[in-house]
DNA sequence: ATTTAGCACTCTTGACCCTAGAGTGCTAAA
DNA sequence: TTTAGCACTCTAGGGTCAAGAGTGCTAAAT
């Protein structure tokens, strides 16, 4: 059932064709541009052989081919090489992650910028977090008479924040003794010692031994940690809709609104946390293989950086099914590994490379 | 040279129908909507008095009309009536403000993404910031043994951070010491006193008495409060680009790219700046009155919110000369207003209205 | 002195037709 | 098995044409 050798060759060459030039491949510009060992009457019915299997496809009777999802599936899984960024790729990019403070949160936008403009597609990261992080330190600062601000220093060396409202009258004092007694009970400690903290407070039987605040702290506390709170879990940074526009597949405004409304940051964290992604590995989806409607026509390169232990988050683009895979899965590969080296804190080595 | 009442009263018309259709308007078809006492030849002769003055132009000999940018400030001056929300539309909108928390920075891009949605265009709005910001209070919370989390809270009841590298081998106990001892000198003060503090640090016949890290915190400060650092100076959230892209100006992908380029976040901050804004005014800048090239085509309805004493940003929508001046500035003043008022905290007063 | 009806003229838009070019599938010969 | 040849199909682009909308001007009407 499956191609025979040079039928995947003449796969092959479609494929790198069209993702070059956006066009139909025919059989005549086939052997044309490539002096292949045949003619193009061979070449057609090698096609209607791949075009049986499903490989590829007609846009109508007197047209070229293109590839179908399955096409790129097969060029993908077993024809494409690995491909290797030149030194000098690396450099620009490299470059552009040491102009900026190491800010965890404006990395993943810079990434997603990094890897847009580099693959003139729409890129995307959601920022770096734990799934367990733990509690490095809490803060509580007089704002008002009637609210406070409580900053939370978490174990992934990022910061949380949240107005409290203060129903009794305290002063700064009592707020930085109620920090300083979390800190000693919870401080360092992971996220289990906070629920336990929590149930403790939250507890009828002990609720003359803990003020409202205090409750209330602790409530606020754990929402921060474990991220409930809807306003605290920032949504995906989206980065490259002008280099989309770019492409010609979207010089038609319409189908770029399609693709725009697909790609809605809502609707993508639907999407995306649901794809299991291992440590290491790229994961590409074709087209078809999305199951919802509005993505049968684009694909997903997506990776997941930072490591299981520490802050992690995804990243990756998002383009029309004809995309160069190789150099995409390369481009996608490198910034994934700059940004996990970054986040464990021993990125002098890439320096050295 | 100023029009006639009854030429100013058919330019009025054609700004209208030509903000709501996006078609030239000609004579025939303004006497047929709008039953005017008098014929379309009639309206012909006032038209070519007003094309005389500049206020309207013809895409071509047998078209109708479309306001200039001098007609469309002459209509926004002395022709355009005060545009009231209904109490309808304002619900809307305030309920959009109190779905999420009170967070200063989210706030903006909130503020941004209702006005476009509501106005289908695009929506701009700057971080709130102080121009003189003052110490809450700071923090420094070691991460590991080469690197602490400064955090600063600002008067403007936001945080920002920085990782400080530390050079000597510190621990926990010091970092508080050391935190708490510059509390103890600039808490609840203005800029100026870290400026002295950092005058005294810096100054060489002091250093003996000063450790390098408390030098560098206290530059840090510094930075984080006058936002020198690039990378904390946040660009102006965007929103809206797909709504805009519903506006029939747009259909065609090239002119789309083209305003899309124009309002490149970075390229925008270097405009917006400049326009001085004084509080509770709203400000149009229409089409060629833009001093730059790529904004030629589009308008800019801009309104500082909050007040010039407290945390204050920029607030405004882009679009099409073609925009509905009227109703443009009643969203913008009227997200100004909610804005205003919730940095000040006094919104309460809001839910009543 | 205005206003208006009438008319000749201009320009865009969309429909329609046509051809060139690229591509296909099939068949029969190499 | 491969290839040359051929008939056929479909699109893209160019050209023509008529309808429609709009204009400016002039001369009559108010």
């Amino acid at each position: 059932m499956s191609p025979t050798k040079r039928a995947a060759s003449i796969l092959s060459l479609i494929v790198e064709d069209y993702v070059e030039s956006a066009q139909p491949i025919g059989s005549k510009a086939l052997v044309d541009r490539h002096d292949l060992g045949f003619s193009s009457a061979t070449v057609r019915s090698e096609m209607a052989a791949l075009e049986h299997e499903g490989l590829i496809t007609h846009p109508h009777t007197s047209a070229g081919r293109i590839p179908s999802s399955e096409g790129y599936r097969y060029y993908v899984g077993t024809l494409m090489g690995e491909n290797q960024l030149s030194s000098q790729e690396k450099m620009t990019i490299l470059h552009q992650f040491h102009q900026s403070a190491p800010d965890l949160n404006r990395l993943a936008s810079l990434s997603a910028s990094v890897l847009a403009h580099a693959l003139q597609n729409v890129a995307i990261a959601t920022t770096p977090h734990m799934d367990m992080v733990s509690l490095k330190q809490l803060q509580i600062v007089q704002l008002t008479d009637e609210q406070a601000l409580l900053v939370v220093v978490t174990g992934d060396a990022s910061v949380r924040q949240k107005v409290l409202e203060l129903s009794e009258s305290v002063d700064q004092d009592y707020l930085t003794y109620l920090a300083r007694k979390l800190n000693e009970r919870c401080a360092g400690h992971s996220l289990a010692t906070i629920i336990k903290e929590r149930a403790y407070v939250e507890n009828p039987a002990n609720y003359s031994l803990v003020t409202d605040l205090e409750r209330n702290v602790v409530i606020a506390v754990h929402e921060l940690l474990s991220g409930e709170m809807t306003s605290t879990v920032t949504p995906p940074v989206v980065e490259g809709v002008r280099e989309m526009l770019r492409q010609p597949e979207y010089g038609d405004s319409d189908q770029f609104l399609d693709a725009l409304e697909a790609m809605e940051a809502t609707r993508l964290q639907q999407v995306i946390p649901s794809v299991a992604l291992e440590d290491g590995n790229v994961m590409i989806v074709i087209g078809d293989e999305s199951q919802s409607d509005p993505y049968r026509s684009m694909s997903f390169v997506l990776s997941r950086y930072g490591s299981s232990d520490a802050a992690s988050g995804l990243l990756g683009v998002i383009g029309p099914t004809r995309l160069d895979y190789a150099d995409t899965v390369a481009h996608v590969r490198y910034v994934r590994d700059i940004l996990t080296n970054l986040l464990s804190d021993s990125y002098t080595e890439l320096l050295d490379a």
